[in-house]
DNA sequence: CTACATGCAAAGAGTTTGCATCCGC
DNA sequence: GCGGATGCAAACTCTTTGCATGTAG
């Protein structure tokens, strides 16, 4: 989940806008999510190597970057919203409702449906992050012990 | 849209909880919308009617209805949140990003779906109310004619 | 008459904004 | 040095909670 391959010190400077440390800490901190990050993670993360980076940055920054497509937020509903670096593929969550893990759910996997509601309402969906909600795996092996 | 044949009565009553006014009146508000509305939509519908009433009970009846399951709120993220009356059958919603305008989605469309999900990954889909965004056929054509 | 509901106000959480200062370019 | 970015604090919105009063059953 690296984000050197962006080359995002140049999409940032290219509009004139500034490469300050706190955004390199930043992305930085959305990358060690490893995917899916929270913004009270992201600003953990942050504040471990620099305690004085505000709370108001974060959320300018966080802003800054979705707009230009660095990096990608997901609501989840019911107040959370996790953000990860932007990539080429579009890719979507399982959340299981037990545990909150998230699990990635391949993008090849949901094309075919979304192909199947244009055929069929000509309604072209335009999801690049799906987000369902379920049980995983685990919780169901849980379940099924303990009715 | 109507919630006479739900019997919300007794049900309300069974529990050892209260049918007032103001559930009354919330219920009917919520039926106006037609489908799905938001919180300040139904508040403003009772407010017309009985302006005592309070948001906070608004908040608190909207989650008591919620967990009677007479009503069903989706979350469409970015604080958008939606409550309709609960029907038998789960159903979904295509949300048009240009024109706002709200679809159905039939759930033997999506049943499918769900079903390979589980057998792929072995997670459990439990959604009952699928919002997805895109472009609706009226603003597709709207869009080929002016590119 | 009893316990659930309501209205009110105040507290709480999460987010945004105005402004002086700072610093990347 | 210019203009965007930051830190700080205050403002703001949305939602929840405690409590006295009201009222459905």
């Amino acid at each position: 989940m690296s984000h050197e391959n962006l080359d995002y010190q140049n999409r940032i400077r290219k509009q004139g806008f500034r490469l300050t440390p706190q955004r390199q800490m930043i992305l930085d901190a959305i990358c060690e999510g490893g995917g899916h990050t929270t913004f009270d993670e992201i600003f953990a993360r942050v504040q471990a190597k620099a305690p004085a980076v505000h709370k108001a940055t974060l959320y300018r920054n966080l802003e800054f970057l979705c707009d230009l497509r660095l990096v990608v937020s997901a609501d989840l509903g019911a107040g959370r919203k996790v953000y990860e670096i932007c990539h080429a593929t579009p890719h979507h969550h399982l959340v299981c409702r037990e545990c909150g893990k998230i699990e990635e759910l391949a993008h090849h996997t949901v094309e075919p449906f979304f192909a199947q509601i244009e055929a069929a309402q000509n309604f072209a969906v335009d999801m690049d992050h799906l987000i369902l909600f379920g049980t995983c795996p685990d919780c169901r092996n849980n379940q099924d012990k303990s009715p």
